[in-house]
DNA sequence: AGCACGCCGACT
DNA sequence: GTCGGCGTGCTC
């Protein structure tokens, strides 16, 4: 018996070795082999009698993984699908789909022993790390290690301290750690079960569902087999609520049925799981798992594992989880699916959003892609009636109105002799003021973060830059450092301008910390509360500033794009965008859409509970055509104007794109690759439908040392394309391979987001 | 991708 | 004299 194996490794697809155990082998299923001078775990794709490699060359396959189920052909398939796509080999695809643990034999056993197993509650994670004497080594690592594996088994937990089982049991009754018998857990669990009382008051406040809501199921409802529908509702018209209500009618119907929710951001899922979990309060507590790169390692597995054997009947979670194994897989979510983050940007870069259509394909189920201003691709697949539009039109919160949006027009009012104070209009300054006398909230949206994008030398024009990235390292004035925010690079801020001498150096631009100090000044006694990636660096803290906000502890909320998703603040009535002109002219032909999906966005945190919201944005550009549209709540019109431009433009949709993208230690070397890959497409297949760009330098050229530049194709025909890829690589290693480039590395990437 | 082998410059 | 730089080649 020969059984071919996927390896995570970059060259052949399948490897092949000798089967001799008695049991026949199984497609799916995880065994150890060696591999070179070591041993490697990989993935049966399929069982064969002979191999076309030497029979003195197969090595025998070490071991099997026997206590996990196979994973199913449509797993497999689907992997190989993504693999063929994306233009990877087969195990670079299916092993990282896999949480670590598994592909490391060694802890098979222990992964899978029925031993009792312990899960820190939030309480314990809190509470541990302080509770226990400095000089209780052996207790503080079995902490410690419990708080980061989020689960562990009691073989495990001996093995810090002989007594450790009494210990956790202890925890255990201090409501630190729950027991989960001779089972596996999953985790959070009892976390969620905390705010089940809060949620269910919170979703019992809207038992109705609005007429286009009942629309939508029963459209939902009554699909038989594959459909994809695109969830069109704005900001409150109550998206979530027909998730939830299409998938109790769907996990009733079907008592094994499994749905898979995908959301942007790691930061969603906690309160998509309180959702969640309140409303199906009567499935078990590993019945409804997350799943996403923020969980403990044990934790990750133990879900994964709990959607593999079918346990799990929703998956909630982020990019990740398109790739997990669902056995039982009865229909998709994709919330939110214009966003970028769906978009996978280093190892295989995947689309989730265009795996999961794929796999509702592959099923015959239905999926559902939610968003208030769907990508321009899935509502072009709408308006050729690929993908069904289901409208959500009204605002299902009662009284909610959609808020007024005003620009504020800074050229105008630069020509009345209006100054602006710290980069922000009187207009705006007025309207925070006033909102603060009113015990409202404003918030301001900044989509920068630091305090300064630039410092400068007046004198000289010197600015400082990154020693190792062609880019502006970014002021930091809290911690007196210049950043890059490119590589990590720091250092302090130079007390004169190197290149002359003169002390005067000042900053250039506006942060959140900029803006945050600047509204301490000019809104007298408001409490300014400043969210961005600086101030949230430390996990969960997010979550307690955001807390504060909800508290009414805070007046003004400045931050980047992260305050714009996900929470109903029911306070704020006022929402000013500062500096939102630079992606009206980028050359990234999708930073418009980009904008106005972020613009309508932050627009729908204000006027949430009744009251009327006000949203003002600051621009030099009050007649672009995108502000307009804004102004009216028109997705429906930019998108139509949008999608012309493309058509006109040949741009995606409207055709599909690959990059080939190069870094080397100069510009130069990376470019002549590129220049050589491109001669090197001639009379491939498909290459006759290809247009070729020319190499082009990044736009930030230089990270980490590395020259980074880019080759462009396009084509009307995604299969034209698909081909000549496939048939490029090759050679692409020839070329590589054929001079001595020293370092470069070239990755092709198919539908790019950013070029 | 790892990992080994192998061939030339700065150190104990 | 070695340690270690990365160029090259291999993995069923």
């Amino acid at each position: 018996m020969i059984v071919r194996v996927a390896l995570d490794h970059p060259l052949a697809a399948l490897y092949d070795y000798r089967w001799h155990a008695a049991q026949r082998p199984c497609v799916g299923q995880l065994v150890r082999v060696p591999f070179g001078r070591r041993s490697a775990v990989g993935l049966i794709f399929e069982v064969a009698e002979t191999s076309d490699v030497p029979a003195e060359r197969l090595k025998p396959v070490e071991q099997a993984c026997e206590a996990m189920p196979p994973v199913s052909a449509h797993w497999l398939e689907l992997v190989a699908f993504a693999a063929s796509y994306y233009q990877r080999a087969l195990g670079e695809v299916a092993l990282p789909a896999l949480p670590a643990p598994l592909r490391e034999a060694e802890r098979w056993e222990r992964l899978f022993a029925r031993e009792p197993r312990f899960a820190p509650t939030d309480a314990g994670r809190r509470a541990l790390p302080d509770a226990l004497p400095a000089r209780a080594t052996a207790l503080r690592r079995l902490a410690g290690a419990l708080i980061d594996e989020g689960v562990l088994g009691a073989s495990q937990a001996r093995a810090f301290h002989a007594k450790a089982i009494q210990t956790l049991e202890a925890w255990s009754a201090q409501g630190w750690v729950v027991e989960a018998g001779s089972d596996r857990v999953g985790s959070g669990v009892e976390d969620a079960r905390a705010d089940v009382a809060v949620d269910a008051q919170r979703v019992a406040l809207s038992p109705q569902a609005t007429p286009d809501q009942a629309a939508a199921l029963d459209a939902i409802a009554q699909a038989s087999g594959f459909e994809s529908f695109l969830l069109y509702g704005v900001t409150g018209s109550g998206k979530t609520e027909v998730y939830l209500r299409a998938l109790e009618r769907l996990l009733l119907v079907r008592p094994d049925a499994q749905a898979l929710v995908l959301v942007p951001e790691i930061n969603l899922t906690p309160q998509f799981e309180r959702t969640f979990r309140a409303r199906f309060a009567h499935l078990a507590s590993d019945a409804i798992v997350s799943l996403h790169s923020g969980l403990a390692e044990g934790a990750r597995t133990q879900n994964w594992l709990a959607a593999h054997e079918g346990r799990a009947r929703i998956v909630l979670g982020t990019r990740l989880a398109v790739l997990a194994s669902l056995p039982r897989l009865a229909t998709i979510v994709v919330d939110e699916e214009h966003e970028p983050a769906y978009k996978q940007q280093e190892g295989l870069r995947y689309s989730a959003r265009d795996l999961a259509v794929w796999r509702a394909k592959q099923l015959d189920i239905p999926i559902v892609l939610g968003s208030a201003t769907p990508s321009l691709e899935s509502w072009h697949q709408a308006e050729q009636g690929r993908y069904r539009r289901l409208t959500l039109a009204t605002r299902a919160i009662a009284d909610a109105v959609l808020p007024t949006v005003r620009l504020i027009d800074q050229d105008l009012e630069k020509k009345r002799g209006v100054n602006t104070i710290e980069g922000m209009s009187p207009t705006l300054i007025a309207a925070m003021r006033a909102r603060l006398e009113r015990g409202e909230q404003s918030l301001i949206f900044v989509n920068r973060r630091g305090y300064a994008p630039a410092l400068a030398c007046d004198a000289c024009g010197w600015v400082a830059g990154c020693p190792r990235c062609s880019a502006y390292a970014v002021l930091h004035k809290a911690d007196r450092t210049l950043r890059c925010h490119h590589c990590g690079w720091e250092s302090r801020i130079p007390r004169a301008c190197p290149e002359c001498g003169n002390v005067d150096i000042a900053p250039l631009g506006r942060g959140t910390q900029r803006v945050e100090e600047a509204i301490g000044g000019v809104v007298p006694g408001a409490r300014v509360l400043r969210i961005d990636a600086d101030s949230t660096r430390r996990k969960g803290s997010a979550e307690i500033l955001f807390d504060n906000v909800h508290a009414g502890d805070v007046d003004v909320l400045v931050g980047t794009q992260m305050i714009a998703k996900g929470h109903d603040f029911q306070r704020v009535t006022l929402v000013g965008v500062l500096n939102a002109d630079s992606a009206l002219f980028s050359h990234d032909f999708r930073a418009s859409e980009r904008l106005f999906a972020q613009l309508m966005q932050v627009s729908g945190r204000a006027g949430r509970a009744g009251l009327p919201g006000e949203v003002m944005i600051q621009t030099r550009y009050a007649s672009h055509p995108l502000y307009a549209s804004l102004m009216r709540h028109d997705y429906e019109g930019f998108a139509r104007a949008a999608l012309t431009e493309r058509r006109e433009a040949r741009l995606p949709p409207f055709a599909f794109q690959a990059l080939l993208r190069a870094d080397a230690r100069t510009l130069e070397a990376a470019l002549a690759f590129l220049d050589e890959a491109a001669a090197s497409l001639d009379g491939l297949p498909g290459a006759e439908h290809v247009t070729r760009y020319d190499a082009v330098p990044l736009t930030i050229v230089k990270v980490m040392n590395v020259h980074r530049a880019q080759l462009l194709l396009e084509s009307g025909s995604r299969a034209a394309l698909q081909a000549a890829l496939r048939a490029w690589q090759p050679r692409l290693r020839e070329i590589k391979g054929g001079e001595t480039r020293g370092l470069l590395r070239w990755v092709i990437e198919v539908d790019p987001l950013d070029i």
